[in-house]
DNA sequence: CGCTGATTTGATTGTTATCAATACAAGTGG
DNA sequence: CCACTTGTATTGATAACAATCAAATCAGCG
């Protein structure tokens, strides 16, 4: 079972596509394997930062705290993404905390094989950037939408996005409605407000076990 | 002057460091230069994302705008920053804008010139990976700050980094209100009044040209 | 010196956070 | 399987922060 998972660990990563399979044999044998609970930290900011991430099952959260103790939800991790950029750098502490959300399977790898990976192989170097470049571009829109836009917008931006991104109509939500304020820069209760809102205007209707379903996508991307 | 400046474009940036004389020299040779007058534009979103460029002089905005046409700052540009990180990525198209806030002398890399830098140099990617970071780094507490923190904090927060950044007490505010509003989440007429708060309570004093002098850094850190 | 854009100041409004209480759901242990 | 406990979500009342609109003042520049 663990052996299995070391395979799928690093076939699951996006970053090592292009190898051999011989190369990735190299790879999983410097790969270490950690399982959490539920609610379990996987860091804290201020540990030292010495290892790459890779989400092989599960969900992780990843989020910082600002001067006044609020929380904000920076990226949700799911099988496949890794973690750990700046395990590249410098930077030798961490900004950021990690929880597992739900039981979470993770491999890592230190910070010094991984260089070495990189220095072996450049196309890991090519795709990690690519990683990062999705990561910052993302960010980079995450940052414009809580500062500029109103919490309706940004909820009914989010909500249309996952449907698209699931490419369905109605989906579960994968967050508790805390999580979720903390991404999209508010409050429970707003989110609460808001998404009653949108079902007495008709928008989305909500079914039990946080499931939304969208029934007017294009209105839901007028809202401002 | 150009052939020059040419040198120095190469010689600024941070990521060819570690480069031979004459591994500079092949860069030097497929560099291009521009020249942008105060509120020209260098790129729009939409653009084709195809060149890596470097700023050998001159200060430039990066923003984006919303769905509602408010626009949000992003980056300010200075000396040695690089921009178009996605240049390297399969994006093919920009997301942000960018315009010239003095007269900016800009060196180019076209795309497939750099991807076979970085195979040639594996050292090269590892210093972009290195910038990335960083900017990530920036970026995520730009994020967390925008969504939790008060416009108040904020700004405080901004005028104690930019004095550390520079080892001064007093300085001058790189930007228009009207830019420094949007790179904050906030409107002009807001920072107006958050400066006069400040002065009245004695943490800065407002100087002619738009310099500001830190008066007490450590309780303009404490402000909520 | 006059013009244009930037900044300040004032009055008002609106959105959303906060506080408080209740309802609901889920998981635990008897 | 039911009561109990704990955490999560909803709803309501209120307050605060900051945006907006409008007008006046100021600065920089041709």
């Amino acid at each position: 079972m663990s052996a299995h998972a070391t395979h799928e660990c690093v076939q699951l990563v996006p970053i090592f596509q292009e190898l051999e399979a011989s190369q990735l044999d190299t790879i999983e044998s410097i790969v270490q394997h950690h399982h959490y609970q539920t609610g379990e930290t996987l860091f804290n900011a201020e540990d030292s930062l010495d290892t790459l991430l890779i989400v092989a099952g599960g969900q992780v959260k990843v989020y910082q705290l600002a001067a006044n103790g609020r929380e904000q939800l920076l990226y949700l991790l799911q099988t496949g993404d890794i973690d750990g950029e700046a395990a590249l750098f410098e930077n030798k502490q961490r900004t950021s905390y990690a929880e597992a959300l739900v039981p979470t399977d993770i491999c890592s790898i230190r910070r010094d094989d991984f260089q070495q990976l990189m220095q072996q192989y450049p196309s890991i170097s090519i795709n990690v950037l690519n990683v990062f470049g999705k990561r910052l571009t993302q960010l980079e829109k995450q940052t414009t939408s809580t500062a500029t836009e109103s919490v309706e917008a940004r909820l009914a931006n989010y909500l249309t996005e996952t449907a698209a991104s699931l490419d369905v109509q109605a989906f579960k939500l994968p967050l508790k409605k805390k999580d979720l304020a903390t991404f999209l820069g508010t409050t429970p209760e707003t989110i609460s407000r808001k998404l009653t809102r949108f079902e007495k205007q008709g928008l989305i209707t909500q079914k039990p076990g946080k499931v939304i379903q969208i029934n007017d996508a294009d209105q839901l991307l007028l809202v401002e």
